[in-house]
DNA sequence: CTGTTAGCGCTTTCAC
DNA sequence: GTGAAAGCGCTAACAG
């Protein structure tokens, strides 16, 4: 016997005594063919199971796929569940579903060299977070496809991007219109070396230019020596990753620090770490912000469907995916774009 | 001038004097050429901005993509920012991710017919979520092609599931051993019409086979009836999207019933639904679990990375979405599983 | 309006 | 160990 072969259309073709160009026709240009035929094609199509033409072989002929490849520069599992990501590629989603693409998400993180062969079936790239130096350097992905990149500058491409040195002075500025005694700042990934603690004098932080995070400490630092503090008067803490697991043993060392030398406000460089303070603060009894006051950055949902609000800057995180999208997709021209932060005040930092 | 188009194998081959199929095997299977040669070609492939076979043409010709596409029932916009599927998700990408395969993302939500065609370019499905009725009665979808359904049983599929019956019977039998006077309902998209608001008699319930919310309400009607309660004993409502923004006006009118009215035991569906009831009966100053106890479904960490924490079933999306991604890969047989579930006890009703 | 034809770029027997 | 050749299933000229 035969092997179940899925049908084609040439076996449509065949079956209706018309020619390939007919049934691609009643597929793909319905002006190009009658509609009492085109109906026949359609009928006779659905009854042998026949789903239109196979994504594989048009998109070899015709060179596009319709698919658009996300590059997270964080593993998959982390960025899915990361606030910030998240409403990131809604965004992307959001634009890409309403004109017909779908969405490959690939994980920049893994060996660098082999971003999976698979993603060479893509139209374009949308690309966040800093990404590995060997995938950056040599902008191995696009292979003249279309990139444009969030959150980090890769020469050459388009990006989308926030004022994160401004909108990190504003909040810290904001926080330090009441008088701290002892300010202190929770930073994410500013080391060179992995570290989730204090960061002393031994550790090296990453190169200005590249990371978002050395953008938002310069703001914190011009706003804090407006106040009189140096960089040295404001101890650092570092941390890995943007989840409640990674964040918590880091908060509580501050925390747990003896009255006198706990701060009394906490410059955090993400809502998921000021939320995480937040609790666990609430949890020994702080009182918040008599105690201790603490600002977030990213203004994310979470921060503000709560008692007390979280006092942070919103970056429309849902718009920038929408702009990249819009770039890739043409619908935009694809022109670097800056976009505004605002402060939130809420009751963290009143 | 020429059009600049991308190098391709041929092209390779003509410039190294050898044939397509040893360049073709350069990439593919070492051990069939010389490694001498097989440096000269992958090096000059470099040198020629050569990135390897083309993503397209390889699996027209092999008929296989090495991407997986999870369909999701809902927007993807919606999909990502709810913790469960995140978690899901989560799960998938981790096991797809160690497998060298990629993850595309459909929305089942859009035009029910207008799957995009971009769809058939999946070696296997993951379909999460009750589909829409079309969708499933069709099983349009995986057109000979593997299909794992998760949360949902579409006749002749493999499934992973949850026991979400005997899991919602316990968490209420275990909150009802604390006597409760008002015990209400927060149901998640359980009326045939949508419907943010109470359930009353005019509403019709989805039918009961077909979806994990009539599972549960069976659950929780069991342990209340246990308890000398008929169902209609404890009110209910039902929200429509698991999200803090459509959460919170039908809590608020839950919450603001008058105090001989308002429920002091909330079973609700899903943890987002208990945390938004949450923050909102604090703000309203109810004392937890005094004048209100609370239950969620779901055990997300966002409930139990807080204070008071949330008293709810644990259900591991992870590992959900890890079983479904090894059987789609043919890792682990597929054969329709169902995952246990545990109870948590927080301070919400404790 | 419909059919013929020439590939898209690659993999894979099967000879050599 | 290497090459020649036959398509995978489809689309887009082009000719009728």
């Amino acid at each position: 016997m035969s092997p179940p072969r899925r049908t084609t259309l040439k076996d449509l073709a065949r079956e209706l005594g018309v020619s390939t160009a007919t049934i691609s026709n009643a597929f793909n240009r319905p002006d190009q063919l009658s509609p009492a035929l085109r109906e026949r094609i359609l009928g006779e199509a659905k009854r042998l199971g026949y789903r239109g033409p196979d994504a594989k072989a048009r998109s070899l002929r015709t060179g596009r796929s319709r698919i658009i490849a996300v590059v997270l520069a964080e593993s998959l599992t982390y960025s899915i569940n990361d606030p910030v990501a998240s409403e990131l590629l809604s965004g992307i989603a959001e634009v890409l579903d309403a004109h017909g693409h779908t969405l490959l998400l690939l994980s920049g993180r893994q060996h660098v060299s082999q971003v999976p062969g698979s993603a060479s079936i893509a139209d374009g790239f949308i690309a966040y977070g800093l990404m590995p130096p060997s995938l950056m350097v040599s902008a191995d992905l696009p292979a003249q496809r279309p990139l444009v990149a969030i959150d980090f500058s890769p020469a050459g491409y388009p990006t989308v991007h926030i004022d994160n040195e401004p909108a990190s002075y504003m909040i810290a500025r904001y926080a330090l219109r009441t008088p701290a005694r002892r300010p202190a700042l929770v930073s994410l990934r500013l080391t060179a070396e992995p570290c989730n603690g204090r960061i002393t004098e031994e550790h090296t932080l990453l190169p200005p230019e590249s990371s978002i995070t050395r953008s938002r400490l310069a703001g914190f630092h011009r706003a804090l020596e407006e106040r009189g503090f140096t960089p040295s008067d404001a101890p650092m803490w570092n941390i890995e990753e943007n989840t409640f697991e990674v964040c918590a043993p880091v908060l509580e060392e501050i925390l747990d620090l003896p009255d006198d030398e706990r701060p009394d406000l906490l410059l955090c460089m993400s809502d998921r770490i000021a939320l995480t303070a937040l609790t666990l603060a609430e949890q020994r009894g702080l009182r918040i912000p008599e105690d201790l006051r603490l600002t977030g950055f990213d203004g994310i949902a979470e921060g503000q469907y709560r008692a007390p609000r979280l006092t942070t800057v919103r970056q429309d995180s849902v718009e920038k995916g929408r702009i990249a999208a819009r770039m890739i997709l043409g619908l935009a021209p694809s022109e670097s774009t800056l976009l505004p932060t605002t402060l939130i005040v809420g009751d963290t930092a009143p």
